[in-house]
DNA sequence: ATGAAAGCGCTAACAC
DNA sequence: GTGTTAGCGCTTTCAT
């Protein structure tokens, strides 16, 4: 493995100037890069990243911080992860992936004080989350994906869950529907103060009573299981429901599948919005889900760029996003019966 | 941030000592040993991890190299990262996610003369691939999930498609089932040599060959329409058919939707095995699927740890591992209406 | 059992 | 425009 001195040796200049060639930290003569550059070449020459590291106190390391207890990531957390090391890669970092969950903070001190990471991204932000208060004492940059309860001068992007469930909301209930019934994630979700279970339940709770109507919120666990429970509950609350929102991207399917066994057809008898999904996950349904797309791989690729944004200096605002989640009309909503009266249209599916 | 000297000046003994009851590398008075503990604990000390890299050479960081073209990871491909990330972090290792496709070969090396990676796990590995060679030039320690047509001297773990195709087969041929139809992931992974398909297309022509029966295959886009479209081309070349087997994971939710509007019922007409499948996604499908479950995060696991041991010196074995594939059977399976005459059971589902 | 000091390969003053 | 050199914070000989 070639070093720095072997380069400046081959091209009889100093260490420093073929530094200053790799930097550009300061003029070169056009015939002294050219040689530089050549012996680089030829030596096949690669600063080691370390030795750069150490001497310039930046490893061009971030961290994607996410807990990973569970069975593993949903399609939505995938899409942040591939979408966060994309951006870093092209940006010339690299990304490392931690599993630090909210319960773990001194994994998490001992990690921001090796002095590794430049800086983290954090995911699955809790709405208290100890975990941000370890990284500013460290004095690690950081964005989160997601966002705390008191965000004052914290970069965050996040998905905009009071849009995406009003839009829902209103696209059933233009539709015609007045029942409907909403299918968070579970019970201990929200206890734990996880954001996208808090945030939608008070925007559900907000939106139908804008409306006028009474909002119903079932927790599932996150699992086919959970949602055929879920929708037996949901039935139990509500027998003459005739619009389900779900959240819950495993979840969905078992609704989906009790429904079919109580005979109730998707979308006549009842329409199903799935709420910040993926297109493919959508696409898997029979018929298709309506849904509102996630912003998905953005996300995260929004996330790095901002903490990169911080860590080159700008030292611009802090970085605060909500993107928001586009509502798809695929076959799994139509307008209720009494719609169609009203509206004249033939009955949807027949 | 406190250094070793900050310590070694707290507990009066030279810098030496500190990193000597740090790596454990020599005896040190029980004494000595107390006093310096005490200093790290006073001052928060962590070592840098940057300084540590540079003097010896060892980052303690391993790359997960892997495309991410396409439409994001499969639940399968999730499962190897989480699992990898985990094990790297049990191990007090990093882990980076480097997205490097098989076509990216002149980045790998660049990546890999940095010296910042001690070593990679290669993922979505091709029968033919260069990223391979450029590893082993750059001395780089590399360990596969999946694997090269040779792989003489290359670590590796893979699934045993083999003993996953012919379980299949051997189940629905069990179940009285003659006309059988695979669908294998599409056309383009078949020429590029993705290792799954090609290796899953011979398992299958063996086997079913070995059951004196025609094998029939049909590629499929990894989508919920390339199995629709795959389950029309199939139902074409054998309209008789009464099984399919998939190992494409989402086109087989194509392939039940096809199934639905042509009024074939799932498993009373046709019976349908998930190749290589999570519990989760067997369980979204209605009925749930039956499947042969793919060994998942294990797979990243253990690659991790078979890296991790050869870069601790061992030089043992080169590690070369075939996981099988469990054979779950759950709903979308049952004998054929010619079996059920003979066995005298009940048609099911009725 | 402990200390002193020479690197590891690079960057960035500080000279000229 | 270029060279010299002192670190960056650690590990590891070589002494004692």
């Amino acid at each position: 493995m070639a070093t720095m001195h072997d380069v400046a040796r081959l091209a009889r200049v100093s260490v420093s100037t073929v530094s200053y060639v790799l930097t550009g930290t300061r003029p070169i003569s056009e015939a002294t890069r050219t040689k530089v550059l050549a012996a680089m070449a030829e030596l096949d020459y690669q600063p080691n990243a370390m030795a750069r590291g150490l001497a310039t106190r930046r490893s061009r390391i971030v961290g994607l911080l996410m807990p990973m207890d569970e069975r593993g990531l949903g399609a939505t957390e995938t899409a942040f992860v591939t979408g966060a090391a994309a951006a870093a890669s092209v940006a010339g970092y690299h990304l490392v992936l931690s599993p630090v969950g909210a319960a773990d903070v001194d994994d998490l001190r001992r990690l921001a004080t090796q002095r590794m990471l430049d800086g983290v991204v954090l995911m699955e932000v809790q709405v208290e989350d100890g975990r941000v208060a370890a990284l500013q004492e460290a004095g690690l940059p950081v964005v989160l994906i997601g966002r705390t309860a008191d965000t004052t001068g914290l970069p965050f992007v996040d998905i905009d869950f009071d849009q995406t469930v009003r839009e829902a909301v209103a696209h059933v209930v233009g539709l015609g529907h007045r029942r409907i019934v909403y299918v968070n994630h579970s019970a201990a979700a929200l206890a734990a103060g996880y954001g996208p279970a808090v945030r939608t339940r008070d925007a559900f709770f907000s939106a139908m009573t804008g409306h006028g109507l009474e909002p119903v919120m079932i927790p599932a666990e996150d699992s086919a299981a959970g949602g055929r429970a879920a929708l037996s509950a949901a039935i139990e609350r509500a027998p003459d429901l005739t619009a389900v929102l779900a959240m819950n991207e495993n979840a969905i399917f078992g609704i989906l599948g009790e429904l079919a066994v109580r005979r109730r057809v998707v979308p006549d008898d009842v329409s199903v919005v799935s709420m910040v999904t993926s297109p493919q996950v959508a696409e898997l349904a029979h018929p298709a889900l309506t849904a509102m797309t996630s912003p998905g791989a953005a996300l995260g690729r929004i996330a790095v760029e901002a903490l990169l944004r911080q860590l080159d200096g700008a030292g611009g605002e802090t970085h605060q996003q909500l993107l928001p989640c586009k509502l798809e009309i695929r076959g799994s909503t139509c307008p209720t019966r009494k719609q169609h009266e009203l509206t004249g249209s033939g009955p949807p599916g027949s």
